[in-house]
DNA sequence: AGTGCAACACCGCATTGCAGAGTAGTGAAA
DNA sequence: TTTCACTACTCTGCAATGCGGTGTTGCACT
């Protein structure tokens, strides 16, 4: 059990993970960099814990692959990449969240037009 | 703490209640039938007792109003319609909901555009 | 009549994600 | 030194989702 895809079901509650590898396909960055990143985009209310464990769960399911990188101007970062897997749920992920948002806002809209398909 | 008002946190992942209220705007109808409508409209794979979850919290919350109708051809249906708060509930959630989407699609766009305005 | 099935409602349990709060360590500023 | 901004991570609680199960009422078959 430990394919990166997300089950769509899972979605439905995941849609940080969509968040994170998104920002992680832009660039490799590390849990505090990734909150800072998410909020700056929208995301304000993102938890810091959420996104380490959101992380993690990636990181486990073999969507990321890491690194540490020592500072020499505080405490080591831990980089987060994305791999092919990675990339691949994400594309995957992406995918589902476009039907998921458009059958939402189809529904949200749905109310004012005239015939239905 | 009975409100009917979702707080941010809560739509990442109660898109369901967000669909739920939409399809009962449309109109009136029951767990069964609400089922079915969600599904017709691509949310194909939400699982029938989280809908009865769901309308039994809108419903505590204040959101709905049911009324049984007897049914010559089954069982009794319970109706389920949107009140005044409701709608409010509704038209809050769908905001949150054009935000998170708005931040979310941006995020997934991001990589080859430009420059956002 | 009896059996079975479809439409319908609902519950309990286990899993899982999200967030809050707390721990810990580093380097720089006060 | 105390404090603070960074940085990582864990524990714990809560709420939502889904699965499988239960029960009811008519209808179609046999």
């Amino acid at each position: 059990m430990n394919q990166a895809e997300v089950d769509p079901t899972q979605l439905l509650k995941g849609v940080l993970d969509l968040a994170v590898l998104a920002v992680l396909a832009e660039a490799d960055s590390y849990g505090y960099d990734v909150v800072r990143r998410l909020r700056e985009n929208g995301l304000d209310h993102v938890g810091d814990a959420s996104v380490y464990g959101t992380l993690r769960r990636l990181y486990q399911a073999g969507a990321l692959n890491s690194y540490v990188v020592p500072s020499d101007e505080g405490p080591h970062r831990k980089y987060y990449g994305l791999n092919n897997r990675g990339r691949k749920a994400l594309d995957q992920s992406a995918q589902t969240w476009v039907s998921l948002s458009k059958a939402l806002n189809h529904l949200l809209n749905g109310r004012s037009n005239g015939h239905g398909k």
